[in-house]
RNA sequence: CGGGGCGUGGCUCAGUCCGGCUAGAGCGCGUGGUUUGGGACCAUGAGAUCGGAGGUUCGAAUCCUCUCGCCCCGACCA
């Protein structure tokens, strides 16, 4: 390909609304532009390089046994309102209606889709096991679209699903997918952290996240320094500490007019925020509940919902808070409730003489000792890990670590086939309901992702494997003459069945230098005097600094020994 | 949704506070010429309803009201 007639149009100053590495320089080289917020456009070398990604996903996951299917993007409501996913999405679901008045969704995953596919199609155990995936656009009206590609509203996802008779199955079709992803970004050039991740409340056993570390990552992930656990902070367990036993104060309450946050808390009794408390008001399935765990940290929602078994969990209004506390905002505490339901965090046991709201305004209770002030009906894990805490499996310490998640797996259980009535008949002719998987890949997170790894100031460094073109051949001719070897040596690539980015056009070397590091082609070959004179092309790999002399006869070869090595 | 910021040739931005003449610069683009191994140079030229609507004024990119779009942070831990 001639760059006179191909369409990179780079640029050479940062656009000003690409905040993100990823977005500037996929903009800059010309890759993507931006139609509307959340919305891209792939031009010519991007869409080649998002085909590159997508043709390795295709490939192993055809490897791994699933079957390639497309779906429609419009899904029927009949679907969502079978599975209850229509009344429980909420907003980040497209919603449209037809002329008629009849209701869809721009579909935003696709169990139901393909639930209802392999309910019409599959009616014995000889069926299966089934894993079906396709490649399609996915629909989100995301809260806040962000960092370019990485959180847009509209977006390529690889979704796949699978069905077998009974959790033995689902094991061996999780396997193949963990395995399969690894390969797929490893082919990819990525680094990846798999962590372990909540599966969500579908009774899920096991479920992993394949993440790019990056400081621009919106997950949070907590990664011991001794042992390989590694888990997402919305699933991260942590060993608490017992605190130091001191003898028992006696309960007293404490005039503590407007206190109310942690931080007041802290000034006004002077002391450590884990010696308070935190007593937390959320409604779950319309019922309240109250949390207990230490001032110092946070309820993490995830662990709370599973716990509680909820579809539905928010925190409570202060109209509710005060109604099931008796006290506005910020004096509830678990003392002399009697007609609520309380939940403690495990590290509430082993705090002694602590301090929590009165449940009455502008007083609290110090000298609280649990057991005796206060009984602990229920006890679980329900705050969230952070830097610092004692892995789970080893004891060591936990450290943080932002990253991008691409990929995420997970057995997904029976919550679809049972709401919409999949069965098919076993050995003995019973009716046996399948049991699922989910397995998704973000495809153009996975392209941010890797040029937010696989860049450096000056640009991309395409790994070997999604490299939109083999080399970038630089001509610096002078004279017609010499316009015609170099076209010899493009020529001689194209028909070896190399695919080359040909730089013909009339600018100064200095120009073309600087966009062939921008765009990131692993391999460059520079055609000029030196040829002319010695017959000598040079080559330099995009990431090194020096460059290779080679004779033309060895160019072909150079070229494929770098790709298959 | 809450807070903050920004909309001026294709791109990056100045001008706006304090209203005033044909709205500027750099990059990019067209033409002619000189250049050619790390974003060349000279000459010349095209290209802007200053996001949109309404208002104030003799006069609005600039002031006021409304509106649309975009970016960033946050989104309830009492």
């Amino acid at each position: 390909m001639k760059v006179s007639r191909y369409l990179i149009p780079t640029l050479k100053e940062n656009p000003s609304d690409a905040v993100v590495t990823s977005h500037r320089l996929m903009m800059r080289a010309g890759l993507i532009r931006k139609e509307s917020a959340g919305m891209y456009s792939y031009l010519p070398m991007g869409l080649k390089v998002l085909r590159k990604i997508i043709n390795i996903v295709k490939e192993e996951m055809d490897r791994a046994g699933a079957l390639e299917c497309l779906m429609p993007e419009l899904t029927n409501a009949d679907l969502w309102k079978e599975s209850g996913r229509w009344y429980t999405m909420g907003p980040e679901m497209f919603r449209i209606e037809d002329r008629n008045g009849l209701e869809y969704a721009l579909g935003p995953t696709h169990e139901e889709a393909f639930t209802h596919l392999v309910r019409t199609v599959v009616s014995s155990y000889r069926d299966l096991p089934l894993n079906l995936y396709q490649i399609n656009t996915k629909f989100r009206d995301e809260i806040r679209p962000r960092f370019g590609v990485i959180r847009s509203k509209e977006f390529i996802m690889k979704d796949a699903y699978s069905f077998d008779v009974d959790e033995k199955g689902l094991d061996e079709s999780y396997n193949a997918m963990a395995k399969a992803y690894r390969r797929i970004f490893e082919r990819c050039g990525l680094e990846t952290i798999p962590v372990q991740a909540d599966s969500g409340n579908m009774g899920g056993s096991a479920s992993e996240e394949f993440m790019v570390a990056s400081e621009i990552g919106e997950e949070v992930l907590l990664l011991c320094d001794s042992c390989d656990y590694r888990a997402n902070s919305e699933k991260a367990e942590y060993r608490s500490i017992t605190a130091e036993s001191e003898p028992q104060e006696s309960l007293r309450e404490v005039h503590t007019p407007d206190i109310k946050t942690i931080d007041d808390l802290v000034n006004f009794f002077n002391c450590q925020p884990d010696k308070f408390f935190k007593s937390i008001i959320y409604v779950y399935d319309g019922k309240p509940v109250m949390v207990v765990v230490p001032g110092s940290r946070d309820v993490n929602e995830h662990k709370l919902k599973n716990y509680l078994g909820a579809l539905e969990l928010e925190l409570a209004s202060e109209e509710i808070v005060i109604k099931v506390t008796g006290a506005p905002l910020g004096f509830a505490g678990p003392v002399g409730l009697k007609d609520l339901r309380i939940i403690c965090d495990v590290s509430i046991r082993s705090l002694c003489n602590g301090v929590t709201g009165a449940n009455k305004k502008d007083y609290h209770f110090a000298g609280v000792n649990p057991g005796r002030d206060f009984e602990i009906k229920e006890e679980a894990d329900i705050t969230i890990a952070r830097s610092g805490d004692l892995c789970p499996k080893c004891n060591g310490k936990m450290y943080e670590k932002k990253g991008i998640e691409v990929g995420h797996i997970f057995k997904l259980g029976y919550k679809y086939t049972k709401a919409m009535n999949v069965t098919v008949l076993d050995e003995k002719g019973e009716a046996i309901t399948p049991i699922m998987g989910c397995y998704g890949i973000g495809i153009n997170r996975t392209m941010a992702a890797i040029v937010e790894q696989c860049s450096d100031d000056k640009g991309i460094i395409w790994p070997k494997e999604v490299t939109p073109f083999h080399v970038h051949l630089v001509g610096i001719a002078k004279n017609d003459e010499e316009i015609r070897q170099i076209e010899e040596i493009y020529d001689m690539l194209i028909d070896s069945g190399i695919d080359v980015l040909y730089d013909d056009r009339k600018v100064s070397p200095g120009f073309k230098f600087a966009d062939a590091d921008l765009i990131g082609i692993p391999l460059r070959i520079t055609v000029g005097k030196n040829y002319f004179a010695k017959g000598e092309v040079e080559l330099k790999e995009r990431s090194k600094a020096e460059a290779l002399s080679i004779a033309k006869n060895n160019i072909v070869a150079e070229i494929k020994k770098y790709y298959s090595a």
